[in-house]
DNA sequence: GTCCATCACATAGAATATCTATGCATAGAG
DNA sequence: CTCTATGCATAGATATTCTATGTGATGGAC
């Protein structure tokens, strides 16, 4: 059997979607590869969990698109936080640190 | 708006079960107050996800059940882990080790 | 000039976990 | 006798994610 690359994302891809985010526009294929790459491959994105993703977060008003060109001459979609969205991911976040660090605390107890 | 308990599982109910069980025997209603205890009320065990998840485990072969008296001297079923829920427990638990600290390290990065 | 890998978006369908809501039953306190 | 806490159970809805597939464009290899 191979390694799986663990994907697992557990109700995290919204947050780090956000997180990607945060530092200016980004494409969804892109925001992938950043999530798979900053967790060190922990973590797979897959292209069926990535879309529906970023449509549910785009009704939801937490980010907005448009299109334009990517880094390799394509076409692509340009996604990029709203007031709302930078609002939710600092929201999120501090859900996860409380969230994680509880159940880190519990498992980790002898 | 009143103060939710925050509930948000996603995907550790089973570790902390079997965390839940690993000193020994216990019956649902309590594994589900100990795991709302033990993370100071960050989260909130329902019924209706308690009990979907003892059976799934109880397939599984994690834990095994048997019937007795509670505490409070009410009729409640008992679990344990078995040999395979005790190596998954193991297993489990690095797993979100790994997991928490990668998306706790991206979303706390600058 | 053709081929192929990579890039990039998209969606249908299934699987899974969790939540909401409800029901039932009993022990013990008052 | 009634009320609360204890305890198990399940139906149905919802949400997220995964599997699988399809489309098309670009740029480099040959």
């Amino acid at each position: 059997m191979a390694q799986r690359p663990a994907t697992l994302l557990h109700g995290t891809l919204d947050v780090l979607i956000l997180k990607a985010l945060s530092p200016g526009k980004c494409h969804g294929y892109r925001i992938a590869r950043w999530i798979e790459a900053s967790t060190g491959d922990v973590l797979e994105v897959e292209e069926g969990s990535l879309y529906p993703a970023l449509y549910r977060m785009e009704k939801r008003g937490w980010i907005e698109a448009e299109w334009g060109k990517s880094e390799f001459n394509r076409k692509a979609k340009f996604y990029q936080l709203t007031e709302d969205g930078e609002r939710h991911l600092e929201l999120e976040t501090q859900r996860w640190v409380t969230f994680s660090s509880a159940v880190t605390s519990v498992l980790l107890t002898a």
